[in-house]
DNA sequence: ACCCTTTACTTACGAATAGTAAGTACGTAC
DNA sequence: GTACGTACTTACTATTCGTAAGTAAAGGGT
């Protein structure tokens, strides 16, 4: 035991955190990563990469939200700098939710794992079944 | 009320179902990207990108997984189709994962985002410290 | 005057999920 | 016979999620 592990940790825990390495624990693009995959996050984003919406319109375009996941979510996007939140202080409330320069990036990887799911579900559902069937 | 709604509503539910439509609540493709974007499927496909490794392996890599939730996250991807669980009958237990080759597209594309986050970590948190101020 | 409507939230609470710690199995080495 | 190593399970607790019901405040109807 301990046979003076070779190569293994190659760089100081603190130099991987502070570029961001998701597979250190404490790392704050955890939380980041977090927000964005999160279940209605990833639907948030890419509903917003086709313009400003409202929350209502929002939440209306990705199917099975409750008012408040959305507006929990809009909050955390929006702390995370990805999201932009506009109040027009009018009555009834009027918000806009747009996408920053920042977000429409990070909307563009996600749209690229989106999209293949979609197109790939087919393949998957086979695969599915063919474990299900051993 | 019911001003005769316009131009929404393009195509039946179902259809868009069937090729895995996100934005629909009860798409199956839910489920596959709950676990692809799980906190720890993500973490556990991006690890085995390298190639194939143990579990006690795969959980020394990915900092802060339990036992309990590494496991659960490797059984659901695994009867995606996405990870390969190969068991060897000794004592004690020796159990190899690696990526199937849909595994290694999903992987593709949930790299494609990890990265960005990881070298993007100094412009997000710029924008969540500006936001934080105001 | 009174009530109803609209929109974007917030709050309360029960349900589901995640995390922690302690088993379990079992052949081998000591 | 006692301890070890590996890949899990199980029991229990903490956190998070989801559902339903408020809340605020202007305007319209009657």
């Amino acid at each position: 035991m301990t046979e003076h592990l070779p190569a293994l940790t190659p760089e100081p825990l603190s130099d991987r955190v502070r570029r961001g390495d998701l597979m250190a624990a404490q790392c704050p693009s955890r939380d980041v990563l977090k927000h964005v995959t999160s279940r209605w996050g990833v639907l948030a984003l890419m509903a917003l990469e086709d313009g400003t919406l409202r929350f209502s319109a929002l939440r209306q375009q990705i199917g099975g939200v409750s008012e408040r996941m959305l507006a929990q979510t809009l909050q955390a996007l929006a702390a995370d700098g990805f999201v932009n939140r506009v109040s027009f202080d009018v009555v009834p409330p009027h918000v806009e939710y747009s996408l920053s320069p920042l977000g429409r990036e990070v909307a563009e990887k996600v749209r690229g794992l989106a999209d293949w799911i979609e197109v790939s579900m087919p393949r998957i559902a086979e695969a599915q079944q063919a474990r299900a069937r051993s």
